[in-house]
DNA sequence: ATCGGAGAGGTTAGCGTTAACAACGCAATA
DNA sequence: TATTGCGTTGTTAACGCTAACCTCTCCGAT
């Protein structure tokens, strides 16, 4: 009430407050004091309906909007999620985002995004960047992390949800599919439906772990049947698309008596299916094709493309699951792990006997 | 320094420190002031290699994270730049995050992302939650805002920059194209090329401003050639390309004489493309195609679809380079206004004619 | 020997809010 | 009438950090 600022200002009728508005402006303005106003503006605690009339009209007519920053700091509560995942432009991260927020919209929960570019170190820093800011959860796309980031996670005693995949050792929950367990049985409906010389086409991997593990599950099914992936086609960059044709191109080029290619993707399968069904070539009859995802892009082709569903949407509403529980209190154990199972949709490419 | 807290305790010797880690906590370690530790974290003032070397050790080997609460409460700085959105599943707006954090990256600023689903009112929200955190700046996709949220812009006192679109009244700076020219152009090729009974395709758009303005830009400058559209037909949600080939189906058995589909965006386009291509129908010959957006994805189609580029990516870039200069004051005035040109891509799908 | 000044580090006082508790007024009860 | 107690409002002290100022030491110039 002492120190208030003297500004020189002009003589307009209508000061623009340049010093941002706290709730002391607003007490002030309506004669309570702040912690009335704070109360209010909480819904919290017992205010005679006079006052509170009188305060919110006050804090309207004066535009306030409370300051969060001064409030997590009191409250030691922050309501935010740190979503850590490593693409945007993939299509399959912002449907994961989506159920996310379908979800955190019923609660106070607010997610907060950060990208990684699938490189360690810059999940490191996008971590320890979201971790400043004391979330009260983290939920973070895949189980492979530095030895570092791991510290910070298990360090920050908040809820952890490790979301896409659950092959391996979870820090706190998980919530995904097996990926292993995707390539097995697509590898087995391949062989299955008398497909033999088979193609794999894909991301260069070192860094994208669910890819490499769908391959894995793949080859490893294979080889029980007694069959080998016959050739291979990596691809970086560019729209996927576009890249689908060039590397089925290549790959038929290359090896001729290739009857099953199996994508990495949908989006490269679909150009495969569009190269394909262009030069005339007979699928699924002459040749197979199979991408991975389910996305909703696939119900526009020509042909429907076979594929997994990888059921994003349901994994981050899972994800977002947990952590508003635990957030709210009415889960207590940390821990959990849900496993969701990849529906294979064999489509139009994918079909040779019956 | 006298207030210890006292913590009873069990004879283990690593005790996982259940508090969380402060400022304290490492200046103990190190055995020098908290404002000594605090100036080594932020690199700020005169500390000898030595006093560094010490703290840096202490603050890794205890796995301290700075609380930027705390922090920005003190210095009333946060950088966090707001960036609100309609939709995250739309392509284009990943890709102008894409633009905006490239340039962000190597800036110490932060993008938080907001999405409106296309309501005014979620839109408010959205940005009450945002400005409640005292970004350093509002990214904010679009011209039309409640009066409410362009009062909370005006009087946020940071720097605002409204992107996609320039047809308007911005309230600070804005970064975009001209939709209603987007469309005028498209118009006018689309006769040039010879086309005369022309079909529309697009969203059901109350909400959708700038497919609105590309409409009207569109059939004014139809009307200034003597040409009224002939047709026209709506979607809303649903996998876009399905929903383009659909309403290609439909729109072509109502009106036999159409000869030119203008999309209101590629997806639904490239599903039109597609339907025709199968149909057998030649295309441009017959039909004529065109769609708006210029996404990657249509270099992997069967042909390429006549679209016009809105510079997405450039948007973002050029709307975070505004945010960040003005915030580290290499840029001092406001209400920059940047129109960038979205360029024809006549592709092989609007050329009745030479 | 004296002084100026740079370098290194410490002290103090908030930043705007909320938790916790204290205090007040007034009606119902003993 | 005194007492209890509830509903309502105010007071005080953090929350963890940084801006601003202050102190001390040491060294070279005078």
């Amino acid at each position: 009430m002492t120190d208030k600022k003297i500004i020189p200002m002009s003589d307009d009728i209508e000061i623009p407050p340049r010093r941002p508005l706290t709730l002391r402006d607003v007490s002030e303005a309506s004669g309570v004091s702040e912690m009335t106003v704070s109360r209010v503006l909480r819904n919290r605690g017992d205010v005679s309906a006079t006052t509170r009339e009188k305060v919110l009209k006050a804090a309207k007519a004066l535009g306030y909007v409370p300051n969060k920053i001064a409030g997590a700091l009191a409250s030691s509560r922050v309501n935010l999620v740190a979503v850590i995942i490593p693409s945007m432009s993939n299509m399959v991260f912002p449907e994961v985002m989506t159920g996310i927020s379908e979800v955190l919209d019923d609660t106070p929960l607010q997610p907060v995004v950060g990208v990684t570019n699938y490189l360690p170190e810059k999940e490191e820093e996008v971590l320890f960047e979201m971790l400043s800011w004391r979330p009260s959860g983290v939920i973070i796309a895949g189980l492979e992390h530095s030895d570092a980031s791991r510290a910070m996670l298990r360090a920050a005693g908040v809820p952890v949800v490790e979301i896409m995949d659950v092959d391996g050792e979870p820090i706190d929950a998980v919530v995904g599919i097996s990926h292993r367990r995707a390539g097995r049985e697509m590898a087995r409906a391949i062989v299955k439906s008398g497909y033999q010389n088979i193609g794999f086409l894909g991301t260069k991997m070192p860094l994208d772990h669910r890819a490499r593990k769908r391959f894995e599950g793949f080859t490893e099914a294979l080889a029980k049947e007694g069959v080998e992936v016959m050739d291979q086609e990596f691809y970086s960059g560019g729209s996927a698309l576009a890249k689908g044709r060039e590397m089925t191109d290549t790959i038929l080029k290359r090896s001729e008596d290739l009857d099953f290619l199996y994508y990495s993707n949908d989006m490269i399968g679909a150009g495969g299916l569009l190269y394909c069904l262009e030069k005339g070539i007979d699928v699924p009859g002459r040749i197979g094709l199979a991408g991975f995802n389910g996305v909703e892009l696939l119900d526009g082709l020509p042909r429907k493309l076979a594929t997994m569903d990888s059921g994003r949407r349901e994994i981050g509403r899972e994800a977002a699951r947990i952590i508003a529980g635990r957030s709210d209190g009415s889960i207590t154990e940390g821990g959990q792990r849900v496993e969701l199972t990849p529906k294979l949709e064999p489509g139009m490419t994918l079909r040779r006997y019956r």
